[in-house]
DNA sequence: GTGTATAGTAAGCAATGTATATAATAATCA
DNA sequence: TGATTATTATATACATTGCTTACTATACAC
């Protein structure tokens, strides 16, 4: 019952991290353009797969390429193969925005490892990606 | 632009760690139980303070504690020396509650640290502390 | 062909967080 | 003292992220 709990530390530096991010007035919320990154890296991609690359439910992403698509950032076009389903793609307006996104995840990225060496960078990333796997998996305990 | 980001993981870890904890039934929210603990750790602290350590709004401490009040786990008594404010205590039917929401954590914290050494739990524990220092200073960057 | 699985969406809701405003009280200072 | 300012808690209204459940349309497998 530590109230320095590895739980409470990621909850605060998570909120942190977006408070910080939403400093930045971009349009795009943080999973926005988080999904907007994920489609600009893996184009043509599915929602289905797409939902499950992210681990959030399908539902849950396509409320997110709504906005996307609302925006004029991210096109659906029907798959020629599969007349259920969409293959997710940019659209040139995309561009810059990546950019400004780009940017802005640099300065997040800088100010939240400000003074820690690169060796304790990788090792809290390989910590965390551990950690990321131990939770992903359906294992019981 | 990569999508092995650090924020992108700790987004992914607080979810997963979520819906981990989701699992268990406990009546209460995770941020509820949170609350809950860190009333436990500090009896008779007052409302502001107890958000600033938690490093949210007094209005979004005040719902958590509302609800911790009406399942009658925490209890706002009047400051005797300042009329508007309250001091947060215990009720005795906290403590079995503070028991299952401590076998909880520990469940989730087992999963989620699973075949990391203990050095490596040690690392992360240093590296998220700093993150979380340099995200709490309004520093500029 | 019939039954089952899959892709995407709709509706409705919950948890967590915010900004802004207000009431009551306390503290400061002129 | 009395006026101004700050603090404590709360109300209202809202956004974001996430879920469950249910539905349509299409694909696949037997």
């Amino acid at each position: 019952m530590q109230v320095n709990n590895i739980g409470f530390l990621l909850t605060d530096i998570k909120r942190l991290m977006r408070r910080e991010y939403l400093k930045s007035k971009l349009p795009m919320t943080p999973m926005q353009a988080r999904a907007l990154v994920y489609v600009s890296r893996c184009e043509g991609i599915r929602q289905v797969a797409l939902a499950e690359m992210l681990e959030i439910q399908p539902i849950t992403l396509a409320r997110l390429i709504d906005q996307l698509a609302l925006d004029n950032l991210v096109e659906r076009r029907p798959d020629p193969k599969d007349r259920r389903a969409y293959g997710l793609y940019l659209t040139p307006e995309a561009a810059p925005s990546l950019k400004e996104i780009d940017i802005e995840i640099e300065r997040v990225r800088k100010k939240a490892l400000q003074g820690l060496t690169e060796e304790q960078v990788e090792a809290a990333m390989e910590a965390l990606t551990l950690m990321h796997t131990n939770l992903s998996t359906d294992s019981p305990l």
